[in-house]
DNA sequence: AAATTGTGTATAGTGGATATACACAATATA
DNA sequence: TATATTGTGTATATCCACTATACACAATTT
């Protein structure tokens, strides 16, 4: 659990807690298999609510990335790497949707954002 | 008035005012020294909240986009080229520190966002 | 003086996010 | 079997951003 919750962002905590928790799965991190903590664990040690924590874990289930049971608790789905790469390239490009709405809208060309991006990359 | 609100995108509607105000004063679109429509008229015409429109137009005026007056109006504010492609860079820039932040996260390259962003542009 | 426009304030409804608490279901373990 | 652990579901409540309506005030124009 290497979790950093910022309370300034505006960013829901849950939707922090499952894009970092979804970056170190999609990163290798987090080997196969390997449970979660148990969601009342994570909630004291992260100092949220259960709810909170139900709903990140929720949405990385929904994702693919773990498997829950009933009883036993939260585990990090099998995933080849092939499909380790094409889940991490969907959750980009789904992203990347939106974020290039926004440069087009302002009338960027493709190469004006490549140089851009050469900047705070 | 060329302004299309969303009401499910999750975007507040006086952002969605403002970056589509902005992305047309900055494309040139709406001539320096021209009135922005009265916010009790955009109110109306869009069947938002006075307080809404005052809110995105606040913001124009804070990014320097637009000038207001009591009593007379809102104007774009006059800017040279430069300073157009200067705030347009500002504020693309602004948002996509925000949007590599998260590319970074997965640990993607700059080559593999390149590739990526081809894709969706 | 009247109309127009921007500013400011008061009040209120809605919904999402968050939190606490409790009951229930499934699993593991002694 | 009994207990503990863990996930699920529900009820309740708080907080805050967003949005809306309404009214009073200030500055400008006509």
């Amino acid at each position: 659990m290497n979790i950093a919750i910022s309370n300034t962002s505006g960013t829901p905590i849950y939707q922090q807690l499952f894009e970092q928790i979804s970056a170190q799965i999609l990163k290798g991190e987090l080997e196969t298999g390997y449970s979660l903590p148990p969601i009342r664990q994570a909630a004291t040690e992260l100092r949220v609510s259960i709810i909170t924590v139900k709903k990140a874990w929720e949405e990385l289930e929904r994702a693919g990335l773990i498997y829950t049971v009933t009883g036993k608790g939260c585990f990090i789905a099998e995933l080849t790497p092939d499909e380790i790469l094409q889940k991490r390239n969907d959750m980009i490009l789904k992203q990347m949707v939106l974020d290039t709405a926004y440069y087009k809208s302002f009338g960027l060309t493709v190469e004006e954002v490549f140089e851009l991006l050469k900047k705070v990359y």
